[in-house]
DNA sequence: GACATATTCAACCATCCGGTTGACGATCGC
DNA sequence: GCGATCGTCAACCGGATGGTTGAATATGTC
């Protein structure tokens, strides 16, 4: 893999997908469950996964005819890491935060579960 | 604006932007001098330097004849803070840091600047 | 075995993306 | 004013992306 970062922000380039990602940061989650919220059909939902698991965002593991999908936080690290090479970050902001969580909160729901 | 980090991320999922990214970190250059190193047209590399400033990213400002490209850390800072949501992310792991510099420094020199 | 449920596959479509080339608009130096 | 330099614009091209629908594959239940 010669590339590992370009699959990873292109993945988290789509709201769907990380709406998808708040969704297993909560708990694991099958196919059809983590499809529910969204207004899209499922083969679409099985696609932005497969984008997901191609960047090495999430894993799926079939357990008897469900396929469970799980947050692999190492990927996400990777980007963090390359974000922070760009220093002057300080860590932690935590107003920004709550600031930007509400925005991404919004947005999601705005253009995914309407 | 509604969704301001899919904009980001997908300007952040091109390693020719993430060059131009890093170069510009070092310091405020001018868009010819941004295009030097790597083998494509003038014209493409500012069309790469339209979408990392729709982004946020960089701004431009012309003096004279030249127009200078500057990183403006903010939009950064606001897909690192988002990322940090994911939490469980040590602030920074300079082992990590440093092997995936190196990681994208050898990746931008095999695809951009042969 | 028959049927229902869970998920993907395949084909298709519209749009976006990253690149090219050539023409064009500004600005500098003479 | 003229020619050279800086940068963008416009049109084009091939390939990726995000969605659809319908068929196919697995697995669990009766």
């Amino acid at each position: 893999m010669s590339d590992p970062l370009s699959p990873i922000f292109a993945a988290l380039a789509d709201p769907t997908r990380r709406a998808i990602l708040s969704m297993l940061l909560e708990d694991d989650m099958a196919v059809t469950d983590v499809a529910e919220p969204f207004q899209m059909s499922l083969a679409a939902i099985s696609k932005h996964l497969q984008v997901l698991a191609d960047a090495g965002l999430i894993s799926r593991e079939r357990r008897g005819r469900v396929i469970w999908c799980k947050l692999e936080p190492d990927a996400l690290k990777a980007a963090s890491v390359w974000m922070q090479g760009f220093g002057q970050f300080e860590p932690v902001d935590l107003d920004a935060l709550e600031r930007f969580l509400e925005t991404e909160l919004r947005d999601d729901s705005d253009e995914d579960v309407p």
